[in-house]
DNA sequence: ATTGAATTGTGATATATGCAACAGAAAAGG
DNA sequence: CCTTTTCTGTTGCATATATCACAATTCAAT
């Protein structure tokens, strides 16, 4: 439950009466959990587990964890980050998808399949809420998108440059601060990290990068 | 401007009355256009280019150009598709976008952002239309999702063979059919072309696929 | 039917990438 | 504070993948 200020704040009750933010609540049947670093949020695997879930503050990660046991972080969630089942298609029956908590954060849980049906006594502020639904998925595939367009990239190099370019122009500024750690971001361009740090040190030789621990610069 | 039947069939404009539609069209600055395959459908580049397109009939193929003239399908699109300059951030400066025509495809352009905004005079059928795109924005959400499932693995043979899995688990059966050419496929799942038809050969002698043509047996 | 273009199939070679293993630096936790 | 874990940085070696090059085949258009 939140309080009328962190109400305002919320990525998908924005612009909802405080009234309409209670009956809405029943009405998809939302749960608001609390979770703290290392919390497993929400599993794929489980069954008949469609609600969907959105993430209200703090951040969380998407772990694909294949047969094999490599994990990949295959979403990384901040506020108005939404997740579940029904929007992932969980990929090859083999491996298992999780959400992890990364920072303290507050998760909602709502019955999203709800939101996509026509609905026939379809209150006022219901429409208001599909509508900011609407704007975070679209979020969601522009994040898709970015993440696609890196991986697209034939090499390691045309990697990195891709990602550095899309935070270089996200900050405004031709410097910019990893969001992860290096060995994440060797997990997120789908690459091995020793590899990576090889080409990263190229990349430094050559003048066209400079770093200082997660802090980069592009020449 | 569609007919009554083809109203019906519209992913857009589910559920929505004939008039209502004809009213929307002018509330949302809506144009509909055909195009034959190989036709330029939308350039990215262009500037003040805030147009959404939604794909009403037919397929059509978002293609990025790099600058070295490397060009790679960034998704297939068929009906209900939905491309456009701020659903992709047109990812680094260098690269050009543009959406080709495959098939004879109808496409429907309107003013997105309009779907977004808080609209004081907000009709009835417009929050209609609003879930119908929050339905739409969700498959490609999915569909992306899916895109980054294959393109995250770390070879060749796993790309296909999630790949795989994808089209069989559609299909509903062990035997489906390639949406596009083999060369298209590489471009796909982003590798050179004759690697992958060595690890296909690879993947038949070991008797984990059959396949003749575009036709594909998962055993 | 006949040309031309695109697709498919396959090899020989160079190279980029993955793998395993290690050690110091930094961060997290008690 | 010390301990433990994660992160960083680097190497030699094996191998997967890209490059280039060449026919055979299918497909599209005239």
């Amino acid at each position: 439950m939140l309080s009328q200020q962190e109400l305002a704040k919320s990525p998908l009750f924005q612009d909802i009466s405080y009234e309409d933010y209670r009956s809405l609540l029943t009405c998809f049947q939302a749960v608001q959990k609390a979770f703290r670093p290392g919390d497993l949020i929400y599993d794929f695997s489980a069954p008949n587990n469609d609600a969907v879930g959105i993430v209200e503050r703090g951040g969380a990660a998407l772990i694909r964890i294949d047969e094999e046991g490599v994990s990949t972080v295959m979403e990384e969630l901040g506020p108005g980050g939404v997740f579940g089942r029904t929007l992932a298609f969980a990929g090859s029956s083999g491996d298992s998808m999780e959400v992890v908590c990364r920072t303290p954060c507050d998760v909602l849980f709502i019955d999203y399949p709800h939101m996509l049906k026509r609905c026939e006594h379809a209150c006022g502020h219901h429409s208001v809420l599909v509508q900011n639904m609407l704007r975070l998925m679209n979020d969601k595939a522009q994040a898709l998108s970015q993440r696609v367009d890196v991986l697209s990239r034939r090499s390691i190099r045309e990697k990195l440059l891709c990602y550095f370019r899309q935070l270089s122009k996200k900050a405004g500024s031709n410097t910019f601060v990893l969001p992860f750690s290096l060995s994440t971001l060797a997990d997120y361009i789908a690459t091995d990290r020793s590899a990576m740090m090889r080409e990263l040190k190229r990349l430094r030789e050559e003048g066209i990068v400079r770093s200082d621990g997660r802090q980069f610069t592009l020449l």
